[in-house]
DNA sequence: GTAACCAGTTTCCAAAAGGTAAGTGCTTTA
DNA sequence: TAAAGCACTTACCTTTTGGAAACTGGTTAC
């Protein structure tokens, strides 16, 4: 899912009655979906929120994520200012990625996305 | 190493084992990201709760979708347990789309998902 | 002096997602 | 009788995603 501006171009909405009240709830939640769907975005916000700041570290946190595909995330988080990288000037040099205050307005997002995964692997596994 | 407060509380003291204290949030993301994930299920769950249950009116209700993509999309949902299909034997068959009650379950996310999508629009356009 | 760690990048490739356009078989409406 | 609506499907194609593996150019530890 790759949009070319920050917002989704939902087309023109439709004038007037029931479309209206969906397409109210539709636009916002595909905004959202353009930041922070996909595979790994929302696990590296989380990785990054736990402590893991460094490259590698946040690599190790993550099941099964390659190097070639944390670059490419933390570039697309850095670029809707969600992560930030800092570069320090030691020897060797010592990159770390940090939450920008705005990260944690997901919060309820995530808080959501974690309590539904939490009850549907109960409903699938049994219960 | 300062954190912005983006701390979900799982159960696990801080001080414990990172790595599995951030496995216990990561995990239930990416089962919910599993089924909630892509351009258009939380589209078509909202466009489907709103009351458009046929699928026409589905089409027409989000814009941009094509037939293509809804009928494959509807019939993931289906298999999730999101979404029941209904045919009813009249002439010509009228098919049905509604939310099982356990799509109601994915109430809170689309609220989330909602309200981050709202003001991440205001601080784009608005800034 | 070589092995390992750091922060990535590069290449090659397969799979998944998604768009375009047309068609199907049926029925209803003008 | 033609057009339009319904519920889709099919074929073809491009874009996006992401996995595997090697590699770079530095540093540090044994």
């Amino acid at each position: 899912m790759k949009s070319t501006g920050l917002l989704v171009d939902c087309g023109a909405p439709p004038t007037g009655d029931s479309h209206t009240d969906c397409h109210k709830v539709i636009m916002p939640v595909r905004d959202a979906l353009d930041v922070i769907s996909g595979k790994w975005k929302l696990p590296i916000i989380i990785a990054v929120s736990r402590g893991h700041n460094r490259f590698r570290d946040i690599e190790r946190s993550i099941p099964k994520i390659t190097s070639k595909v944390l670059s490419k995330e933390l570039k697309d988080l850095e670029t809707h200012k969600l992560i930030r990288r800092t570069v320090y000037n030691t020897q060797p040099v010592q990159v770390e990625y940090t939450l920008t205050p705005y990260a944690a307005t997901l919060e309820s997002v995530i808080v959501a996305l974690q309590q539904w995964g939490l009850q549907h692997r109960k409903k699938i596994l049994g219960k």
